[in-house]
DNA sequence: GACCTAAATGTTATAACATAACATTTGTTC
DNA sequence: GAACAAATGTTATGTTATAACATTTAGGTC
């Protein structure tokens, strides 16, 4: 049985290399800003990770880093991490141990994550109703946020429609 | 300096025993009722969930039940986690790597849990307008869901006015 | 009760994820 | 160029989770 193909899934659906390039154009432009610096090491992974929308593992991280670098611990990677999280250029998908580029414009980092079970891509939503009902919730609750994370697994619409071309494929 | 005590902490803040007795009650019954077997391992886990409101690590959970069953093993802990979550009895904390016994009555598992940093106790929610526009908006971006996780990271009502009792404790 | 089967548990080992602690280098400021 | 802070290097280890296979237990059938 030969694989399926998943011509969705491919880098070729939309121009990804815009989206790298407007990815760490922003985060160049907002290290510069806040006067923190966007190191060789952190550039580095920044891009690797803007390799796919799929989150990505700290390990695979270091895996696809050590040819650029062979000095590479896992220490590099995390405070790697760490720095991007903190600038909030990265999000922690808490769901899957992993990580993903942020792409909220508008450095409003509170948002939800369609992970689709399927192709494994990570959208990167922040819908106002949801957000606002929250807000009102916690308050309700005499609870005061300081961070929130919606993740959400399920399939995309591509992988939906997908399927129904498909309908032989799994799940 | 005088570690300072937090006694809407206490396990005395509300009858205990009467949310362990009522959520090994309705475990029994649940798992009678669907055929599957509430071993002694498994309840021993779950009560052990249910000592406190707090999320509660594998390896504690393991090294609390060392004591009941000496042998026990990270494997033993872990089957009985899944048994417990494939039953809707027990839910895993993503962003804490940790686990906490669910408190749906309604056996709707859509739930915001509120994690509180100071007291570490979990609160679940299902509030409805949240979880009904949340559900639009994944109906609009074309996402079928598997599964929803709303985690909320932050501070409690009770910590927030214990906090304003004794305004020198920290965060 | 003997037998069968599926479910549960026991056991060993290791994979996967993450951080602590301290040494060294680099970049900035005076 | 001395002093300091930030970043990185390095070693080790802590923490979380699962794989793989053996054995025991519970329940049904004859």
């Amino acid at each position: 049985m030969a694989k399926p193909t998943h011509p969705q899934h491919s880098p070729t659906h939309h121009d990804h290399q815009q989206c790298v390039d407007n990815a760490l154009a922003t985060a160049e432009q907002l290290c510069a800003q806040r006067g923190v610096q966007l190191t060789a090491i952190r550039h580095q992974v920044l891009e690797l990770i803007w390799q796919s929308h799929k989150a990505v593992k700290a390990y695979e991280l270091l895996d696809r880093f050590k040819p650029i670098n062979s000095t590479a611990k896992p220490t590099t990677i995390y405070r790697a991490l760490d720095f991007l999280m903190a600038q909030g250029l990265v999000h922690r998908v808490e769901s899957l141990n992993a990580f993903i580029g942020c792409r909220c414009s508008n450095h409003n980092h509170e948002q939800l994550l369609l992970i689709c079970k399927r192709c494994q891509e990570v959208e990167e939503r922040t819908p106002e109703k949801v957000l606002t009902e929250l807000s009102y919730e916690l308050t309700q609750a005499g609870f005061t946020a300081h961070s929130k994370s919606i993740e959400i697994h399920g399939i995309c619409r591509r992988c939906s429609e997908q399927a129904v071309l498909l309908p032989s494929q799994p799940n």
